[in-house]
DNA sequence: TTACTTGCAAATCCTTTGCGGTGCC
DNA sequence: GGCACCGCAAAGGATTTGCAAGTAA
């Protein structure tokens, strides 16, 4: 199964109405491994809808988070970032240049047993974000 | 050493200017364990301060940011709220009424080195936001 | 004294919303 | 054919910035 007719299949399987635009921008994150933000979503979507509007960009990718298809990056910054893997997994972003690159690091089971425990907070998840400098920037 | 010497003196120790703003808004931050954001330190101040207004709130939170003594907390909602203990530590944020709280868990030095390795980036440090519903939500 | 701060207001940035027309199911 | 979606433009909330007047060192 190729990206597009994966893509079709996702929107389907969620009850999403299936347009062109939805299918371009889903595919788009799912292709990339960098974690573009909107603006950067909607360069590039235009290429191919050149009147596609950032209005629909930012729709698509709220309806597209709340169906639990790709996943919102909120960290810090003053823009979000969108991750094409819904899938939960850590980021490491590099202070100077401001990439983030994915991590798939252990489990911190043991950690949040602990944290419910201390905090009596009915724990369901985490996010970990590392900082760092990326290869690139170290010179 | 109270709370108000202590504000002075690491105002002075960064050369921060002092004025009595600053001063108001860092033993602020100081004292409370909520993690306010720049409208509710600008409600809290304002009873103190009439006239202060928002843009000197967000100027003096920058700088005191940038100096090291708070940190911004900006973790996915569409504000930042400011948390007055600049030493690491992590965050428990309940999905129900969005309050932190802090946590003070175990060092992840070993996850650290790992990701230091495996992705080649230096890392330098880490946030981790737990995420769960607090005790008076779980009803 | 003099450079840094303040208060105010306008501006900016990112994101959401309202509306008339269109296209998916 | 109906309802959800599109593009557009205007509104919205959070934060920053420019400027004249005030104040800490």
């Amino acid at each position: 199964m190729d990206v597009t007719q994966e893509t079709l299949y996702l929107l389907k399987e969620k009850g999403i109405r299936v347009t062109p635009q939805r299918q371009a921008i889903l595919e788009y994150l799912k292709h990339v491994d960098t974690h573009p933000n909107a603006e950067e979503i909607y360069a590039h979507i235009r290429t191919k809808f050149a009147g596609i509007s950032l209005g629909t960009i930012y729709n698509s990718l709220n309806m597209l988070c709340d169906k639990g298809l790709i996943q919102e990056l909120a960290y810090g910054d003053t823009f979000s970032r969108f991750d094409g893997n819904p899938m939960p997994h850590d980021h490491i972003v590099c202070d100077v240049c401001r990439k983030v690159v994915d991590y798939h690091g252990p489990l911190l089971d043991n950690l949040l047993d602990l944290a419910q425990q201390e905090s009596g907070f009915a724990i369901k998840g985490y996010r970990l974000e590392l900082h760092g400098v990326c290869p690139a920037c170290q010179n």
